[in-house]
DNA sequence: CTCGAACATGAACGGGATGTCATGAGCACC
DNA sequence: GGTGCTCATGACATCCCGTTCATGTTCGAG
């Protein structure tokens, strides 16, 4: 579970940083407003956790601010401002929960579960971004820095198996029993034909492409570096 | 918005029905945690509000069961138990938040706001279901009380169309329009041909049909009574 | 009950999506 | 830089899905 953590003040960044790293969390911080929105923008979090009094731009605005450019990642505020009109105001900010200091880590602990089962178990994903590339399950599209691609069935399914894969290398072997629910060996090159015609509709016009095969193993669809 | 609220003290109740309906919503009450339990079970609701000591069976144990048979409507925890471990208790036993009497009513709404909204903005539909049929947009597949049914690419569609429809009747033209994308009359039978098809998939071997015609109309998907 | 229109359905047809083939290009190893 | 294998790709073949057609059935009005 990756957490962005914006905190100024040094001992509570530390201490909790350190709390949840133990917990198996991989945990980046931003020591304050203007770096915590920056970061929350360019990576995908699974959960923020904002001190409100931060230096820059203060945890209230930088939480609004997300909700406007459409960024729904949740967030828990963590913080000295605990009257009930401020927490009011934190939570109708965008925020998802609102814990005050002092604070019982293990609380903290307990609500960030609470927040990250219901968001893993109740969503099943339906939008697959890889890079510029995102395909939507339900209306089964793909776009391509925002131009819209048409996909034929096979393709579609081709590609929905290489983008939740992306990164590792796919043989030609889990492509026929996965995409193809072939458990032989054809002896022809289907493959070979539906990843050329893949290509020439996503990576076709594109400075960098997305698939890059792999001599004698598979194919990869990576994000250019 | 439905809600349930678990309470067995009369004037809590009382305060808190009256402030959440006139916020607009509709309030359920059950006064100790076995009717709390088999109302939350038999009805959908958006939230359940829930007090910690209630008699006949207690909150926790209520929550934790509801989760056992696989119910995740949201819980707010409402409660004069408030030291940190009841806090981490009922969070880890199943519930979304936790706040602890004394409480500010505006603070409460805040809460139920944030939870509402999340569980909204987050979840795209995925499963449609009309009495014993589901439709799995995401597999594409069709179910009817428990067997798994195949579906063609545009018999999916019918049946997309006609559950997102289910008990309003839908004309030939609607049909036409939203499921062949044509937009003038064809002057062919499709229609009838490819509900014909349909029917023999959902409907064949059922005792109670789900597709009625009507006739000089359309089609009606609706639960038999 | 009769008759006409609307609907149901099995069968055949056509076209598009998928798979096959043949040829050419690219890469690795020597 | 040659050689052999792997991969890329345009063209062709096949098969399945969607549409049309023909025929039978049901329904409602009078």
């Amino acid at each position: 579970m990756r957490l962005l953590l914006i905190e100024d003040d040094d001992d509570v960044a530390t201490y909790v940083r350190n709390g949840l790293r133990e917990a198996g969390h991989a945990v980046d911080l931003a020591a304050d407003g203007r770096d915590g929105l920056l970061m929350a923008a360019a990576e995908p979090y699974d959960l923020l956790i904002v001190d409100r009094g931060l230096p820059k731009l203060d945890g209230l605005a930088l939480v609004k601010t997300l909700r406007g450019t459409g960024d729904d990642t949740p967030v828990l505020f963590l913080t000295a401002l605990g009257t009930v009109d401020q927490r009011v105001e934190g939570l109708r900010a965008g925020g998802d929960d609102y814990l005050t200091k002092p604070f019982a880590f293990s609380e903290l602990q307990a609500r960030i579960d609470a927040l990250h089962r219901r968001r893993t178990q109740a969503a099943p994903e339906t939008i697959l971004q890889v890079a510029d590339l995102e395909l939507e399950l339900l209306s089964r599209t793909a776009r391509r820095n925002g131009r819209d691609i048409e996909l034929l069935p096979r393709e579609f399914a081709l590609l929905e198996f290489l983008m939740r894969h992306a990164g590792q290398v796919v043989t030609r072997t889990m492509l026929l029993e996965k995409v193809w629910d072939y458990h032989f060996d054809p002896q022809t090159n289907v493959i070979d034909v539906h990843v050329s015609r893949l290509r020439s509709k996503i990576d076709r016009g594109f400075s960098a492409p997305l698939i890059h095969t792999v001599r004698g193993v598979g194919y990869v669809l990576r994000a250019p570096a």
